[in-house]
DNA sequence: CATTGGACCTGACCGC
DNA sequence: TGCGGTCAGGTCCAAT
C-alpha cells in the first residue's frame, strides 16, 4: 500500500488524505520515529513522539495543502512542501530520505518521505490548531466559492491575478500547477491585475478553479516523476494538463504553442492567443 | 500595506 | 566522466 507518488497541491493533499482516512482511522500509534529533527516544528521531537504513542487516530482532515490528523485529543499535522510524500507501507521498508515514520497496532505504517527537507510536521491542541490556520483562505471546493464570492476578496486588489491565486491566504490550496490551469480554463492572461477583473470573467475563473481542482481529484493527482524504487499508483492527471509544463506544445483550444513566462518569479505557462492581457 | 528577492534543501537534467 | 548552471509542485522573512 502506497500513497503519495504525487505532488502536493489541494488535489494531491485531497489524495492522501482519503488513502489515509480509508486506511488508518481506528488504529492506536505504538511507535513514532522521527529521523530528521528538522521535520518536526513544534513540540520538542521527544515530546512529539511521546504524545502520539498510545493514541488512536480518529480523523484525517485537510486545509489547504496541510494534512491534519486527529489522534487522541490533539492534532498532528503536516505539510509536504514541494517534495513531501506519504506512503502507508511496512514500516521496516524505509526508502531514501525517510524522515519521520509512523506505526500502528496493525496495519502498514505512515512513512513522511522529502528529498527536499521543506517539509514539516506539528503536533497541537485544538487552540494551537486554530492559530497555524488562523490566516488561511477559503477552501475553494466549499460552497459559496464562486464568482461574487472572487469579487470580493480581489477588488482593490492591484497585484497580478496568478501570484494571487498563489497566496493561501486569500484563497487556500492553489499552487502553481493549478492556478495556471485554471487560467488557462477561464482564458485570463497571468498579469492581469486581480481587482481588474469583470464579473463575468470572475465567474469563469471560480468555474475553472473548481473544474481542474475536481478533475485532479478524480484522477488521483499529478505526478511528474516516478521514482524506480516507488511501488503503487502515481497520479494520472498529467495526461490532463493542458498548458503546465507544455511548453512548446500547442494549446488544445487553439493551436497556438504554449509559451513559459516568468510572473512572480515562478514559471507560468500560458497560451498567447486564449490569454490576453484585459479585463 | 504590497511587492520583491533571497533563503531554505536535494537532485535531475543539460550543455560543454 | 566531471563541472557548472538551471530548474523544481511552497512558504517565510527581510528589505524596499
Amino acid at each position: 500500500m502506497l500513497t503519495g507518488a504525487v505532488m502536493p497541491e489541494l488535489p494531491e493533499v485531497e489524495t492522501i488524505r482519503r488513502d489515509l482516512d480509508a486506511h488508518i482511522v481506528g488504529r492506536r500509534i505504538s511507535r513514532a520515529d522521527v529521523l530528521d529533527a528538522s521535520l518536526v516544528q513544534a513540540p520538542a521531537v521527544d515530546v512529539f513522539s511521546r504524545r502520539l504513542i498510545g493514541g488512536r487516530v480518529r480523523t484525517v482532515g485537510r486545509r489547504g495543502k496541510y494534512l491534519r490528523v486527529q489522534v487522541a485529543e490533539s492534532w498532528m499535522v503536516m505539510h509536504l512542501m514541494m517534495s513531501g510524500r506519504i506512503y502507508l507501507q511496512p514500516a521496516s521498508e524505509r526508502v531514501r530520505h525517510t524522515r519521520l515514520v509512523i506505526t500502528f497496532d496493525r496495519g502498514p505504517a505512515l512513512h513522511f518521505v522529502d528529498t527536499r527537507r521543506f517539509g514539516r510536521a506539528w503536533l497541537l491542541s485544538v487552540s494551537e490548531l486554530d492559530d497555524l490556520m488562523a490566516d488561511m483562505g477559503m477552501e475553494p471546493l466549499e460552497d459559496g466559492f464562486d464568482g461574487p464570492k472572487l469579487h470580493e476578496l480581489l477588488r482593490d486588489r492591484q497585484r497580478a491575478i496568478k501570484p494571487t491565486l498563489l497566496d493561501q491566504t486569500i484563497v487556500a490550496g492553489i499552487g502553481n500547477i493549478y492556478a495556471d490551469e485554471s487560467l488557462w480554463l477561464a482564458r485570463i492572461h497571468p498579469a492581469t491585475p486581480a481587482g481588474s477583473l469583470s464579473r463575468r470573467k470572475l465567474d469563469d475563473l471560480a468555474a475553472a478553479i473548481g473544474t481542474a481542482l475536481r478533475t485532479a481529484i478524480a484522477h488521483g493527482g499529478t505526478s511528474f516523476r516516478t521514482f524506480a524504487d516507488a511501488r503503487g499508483r502515481p497520479g494520472r492527471n498529467q495526461e490532463r494538463l493542458n498548458v503546465f509544463r507544455r511548453t512548446g506544445e500547442p494549446c488544445p483550444r487553439c493551436g497556438r504553442i504554449v509559451k513559459r513566462i516568468v510572473i512572480g518569479q515562478r514559471s507560468t505557462h500560458i497560451c498567447p492567443g486564449c490569454q490576453r492581457i484585459h479585463r
